[in-house]
DNA sequence: GATCAACTCGAACGAACGTATGAATTAATT
DNA sequence: AATTAATTCATACGTTCGTTCGAGTTGATC
């Protein structure tokens, strides 16, 4: 696995220039993440961090630049990831075809766990990816719809070799519907604690693993449902 | 179809009490849509209605209050049309199972489209009810999750009798996926012209029938897709 | 150690925020 | 028409916001 993004700081830094700057980082990950970006201050910001006001200023310029910052370190890995997986996958398939459910896996297991790091740190990512998908900020809207754009695309020709038959236009709505289940089933996930309680008792909140395996089959049937008649 | 909701205000009024009131929660409807409740304030939301600072005070109480009413008006009914959309499917069912895919299009219609309405103000329901789902308030969260706490009852035993050997526990994660695939799929449906150019010819969007259908076949396949057998 | 670069700090700025309030106006009731 | 109730208005309040800035401190280089 990759393990280190090239363009956005690294969660964990050594040298002192760059301790403030991630400190800033994690804390404006911790509440862009609880409250949005919009529901969280800077002053909020610099307190959790133990920085100054101004470091903000020095370091990143304006709140918005923070925030895509924020975002970008976990995405960018993310994406890599998933890629170099789909890679991974195709390498070792020498031609012969993927299952449609290898696919999916490479690209829902990044986005919910991360070799080498803690089930806190898991956490946190995804409830800031669930996240970056709710902002109303154009700006960071369009910036995480490109930082997907590439990765959509590198998936979406790989489903359609698994898929027979499935048109492209079809499978760019389903790629949407794919990634709402899996961002709000996340949500969901993190949050199932403060959700209304179900009335049965069957009702568990599945391991980490256990999302894995339901959001891939819930996904992988949608994705390849029959193609409905009318245009 | 019923056509007005209890609790909250219809979006028209007749009497003059009511226009200040309505101006308010139009505006704050769109204001609140585009830009979430923290984006928008209050003076922005009284400078579209054309009425005074003083009015969400007198009316509404609190800018929280004032949200919470904009985002009651809207699932409110759509809620209460899932409900006899489904009561009206087993009436004439006579006892005989539904269909899943009627089931889900008993949910799943109410939240595109509604009848006597225009297309403007079908997306601009679509659009509030998909922000509903990304409020970072905790309160709202709560508001919501609550308001949809018995139209997912309703809607999981009638599910449950649909797919036989679902467990309920499965279900409750599957309706998970469902609504975020729903909602996002709206937001993205809402803002397709916004988003990145895909690369090839076939992705058009479809009407909203189209995107209706396109929902059912892709959840109603993820509802009932097989169970995976580790816990 | 001197100099330059990088960084932190505390304070300030101008603007904006949501909430509150009493006076004025309008509507409803008798 | 007089009285009461409801509503609107303009203003103010206290607070908070994101951004800026110059002084001071620390780090890097020679």
């Amino acid at each position: 696995m990759i393990s280190s993004p090239i363009a956005a700081s690294p969660p964990i830094s050594i040298d002192h220039h760059a301790r403030t700057r991630s400190a800033v980082l994690d804390a404006a990950e911790q509440l862009f993440s609880q409250h949005g970006v919009d529901g969280a201050s800077i002053r909020q910001i610099v307190k959790l961090a133990g920085v100054n006001l101004g470091a903000i200023n020095y370091h990143f310029g304006t709140k918005e630049r923070l925030a895509l910052e924020v975002f970008a370190r976990r995405l960018e890995p993310v994406n890599l990831d998933r890629i170099a997986r789909l890679d991974a996958l195709e390498a070792a398939a020498d031609h012969r075809p993927l299952k449609l459910e290898q696919i999916i896996e490479a690209l829902v297991r990044p986005a919910v766990e991360s070799e080498g790091r803690g089930a806190r740190d898991c956490d946190d990512m995804m409830r800031l990816i669930s996240r970056c998908f709710q902002e109303p900020n154009t700006e960071l809207k369009h910036f995480v719809e490109e930082k997907f754009a590439e990765v959509t695309r590198r998936f979406e020709s790989a489903i359609l070799r698994a898929v027979p038959g499935l048109p492209s236009g079809e499978l760019f709505w389903r790629m949407h519907f794919l990634f709402g289940a899996l961002h709000h089933g996340q949500e969901m996930w993190l949050r199932f604690d403060q959700l209304p309680r179900p009335t049965d008792r069957e009702t568990v909140k599945p391991d980490r693993e256990g999302f894995i395996q339901r959001v891939i089959a819930f996904t992988a049937a949608g994705l390849s449902s029959p193609i409905i008649v009318p245009s």
